[in-house]
RNA sequence: GCCCGGGUAGUGUAGUGGCCUAUCAUGAAGCCCUGUCGAGGCUUCGACUCGGGUUCAAAUCCCGACCUGGGCGCCA
């Protein structure tokens, strides 16, 4: 037996034009309202809500029945004329002569989906799915999308190849943070704090230029809007190029971004409340010490010194000064890590680069060492063993071109992009210091 | 890790020692209502995180645990 279609429409797919027609419509019950011999029935699908409306005597009254037996929340497929009514919020209803209930929801709901009455992030974030049943939270990640795949188009552009690199590591990448342990079988691993050393050894390769879009773990327990354990990192690797030109790269992939946000996302934009401001490129390039000289402005950053590193005092202090996207570059080499070539004529300052919004850090980058002697001193400078090393170093032995890249965190970008408080708000399922599930 | 806050119905809140048999909204159950669009009206239901202490008396003060928001450090 053929079965019935559940859907035949969206709501959006249907306009007052389509009066007269018979549609099948499928979604979630918003909200029901009984005003005695007519009654409302709030339909949401994806793309919004509809109206079904049933009125006594010209609908079926066994219809009316399954209509006040409905719990908000519970899946309906629903059958009907397509009305052409001014007085509708989208300006038809629907006449219904079938309503399939194909799931009763239970109540109470863990919250509200109207949005009438808040919730706590972390009581959203324990009933995620019903969270993301919200037009404003569901457009984050429509966005989120649409950001990735702006990304993706543009590098491919500008003919970088997307590569996946190992998540389960032996080492790890440039000391410092902290990694998480797994068990490997017999042995101890870790889980990959950044593709950084797998994407230079494809610099080996010949490919040339390489991306990847993945997951990254910090087991920092940090405790902050803007910190999370599991984070996705955007991350560029190109040869025969130098940091000035894969910092073009970069701006140019964030404004491309935003540009196709603005472009696909007009929708999404307006239910979130984001008028989104182009940025305008090139993005100012500000040398470390200008931008040590402009925190020095500020009292609680008066005592900074060259070679400290920029504290989240410093940063504010900057971002407020400059106010858009910019760039601070020539870092000290010694706060920068081993991989970072410092320059040839004033080596204590390095070919680094951090992409800066002015509320946070986006990204960072630089051009690399290439010469395995180099390399092998600097690792020694920054008191690593060059013997964990080995399976990264042997990449610089047998031909290792000049190349740069950078890596850019998607949750930061998409943050900032959208003005969220915190960076939970950008990730379905966010891994803190104390979250693990859902 | 350090420093501040907070835990009250399913959800969001009011309540700083007795006036709390705990406020309001939302929700749920029921009734009324033929144009709602955060529908409206009436009735009912539902909560002080846990353990210890102080006191004649604790949601309220103290201690501990657990959970949680924010700031800092570190970073993306």
């Amino acid at each position: 037996m053929m079965g019935k279609k559940l859907r035949t429409h969206y709501s959006r797919e249907i306009t007052p034009e389509d009066d007269g027609k018979n549609v099948t419509v499928a979604g979630w019950v918003h909200e029901v309202r009984d005003l005695g011999g007519l009654t409302f029935v709030v339909l949401r699908d994806r793309d919004g809500t509809m109206q079904v409306t049933l009125v006594k005597n010209k609908v079926k009254d066994d219809l009316f029945d399954v209509v006040r037996d409905l719990s908000r929340e519970s899946i309906v497929s629903i059958s009907g004329a397509v009305k052409q009514e001014k007085k509708a919020p989208n300006g038809y209803e629907i006449i219904p002569n079938e309503i399939m209930v194909l799931s009763k929801a239970k109540s109470p709901l863990p919250l509200d989906v109207t949005g009438k009455v808040g919730a706590d992030l972390d009581t959203r974030l324990d009933a995620r799915f019903m969270d993301l049943r919200r037009a404003e939270i569901q457009s984050v990640f429509k966005i989120r999308h649409h950001v990735l795949t702006a990304i993706r188009d543009f590098l491919e552009s500008k003919d970088f190849i997307e590569i996946q690199t190992p998540k389960i590591v032996a080492t790890a990448t440039e000391g410092g943070t902290a990694l998480f342990p797994i068990t490997y079988f017999e042995r101890e691993a870790f889980l990959s704090q950044s593709p950084q050393l797998y994407k230079q050894i494809m610099m080996a390769t010949g490919l040339d230029r390489a991306y990847e879009i993945g997951p990254i773990f910090r087991a920092e327990e940090h405790d902050t809007r803007k910190h999370l354990n599991e984070v996705t990192s955007i991350d560029v690797e190109a040869s025969f190029i130098t940091h000035e030109e894969v910092m073009s790269i970069l701006e140019e992939t964030v404004k491309h971004a935003y540009a196709h946000v603005q472009k696909h996302c007009e929708r999404e934009l307006g239910t979130v409340g984001v008028d989104l401001q182009m940025p305008k490129t090139p993005f100012r390039r500000l040398r470390y010490e200008d931008a040590l000289d402009i925190a020095r402005k500020h009292k609680e950053c008066k005592d900074m010194e060259w070679g400290d590193d920029l504290d989240t005092a410093a940063e504010k202090a900057i971002g407020k000064e400059i106010g858009e996207h910019y760039f601070i570059v020539d870092w000290p080499t010694e706060i920068k890590p081993y991989y970072v070539q410092p320059y040839d004529d004033k080596p204590e300052i390095c070919k680094a680069f951090d992409l800066m919004h002015p509320k946070m850090e986006l990204a960072s980058g630089s051009q690399r060492v290439h010469s395995y002697d180099l390399l092998v001193k600097r690792i020694k400078a920054q008191g690593l063993d060059p013997e964990g090393f080995e399976f990264y170093l042997d990449a610089f032995r047998y031909g290792m071109p000049p190349h740069a890249g950078w890596g850019m965190g998607a949750e930061r970008l998409l943050m900032s992009m959208l003005g969220l408080a915190n960076i939970r708000e950008t990730v379905l399922f966010p891994r803190d210091r104390r979250r693990l599930s859902p």
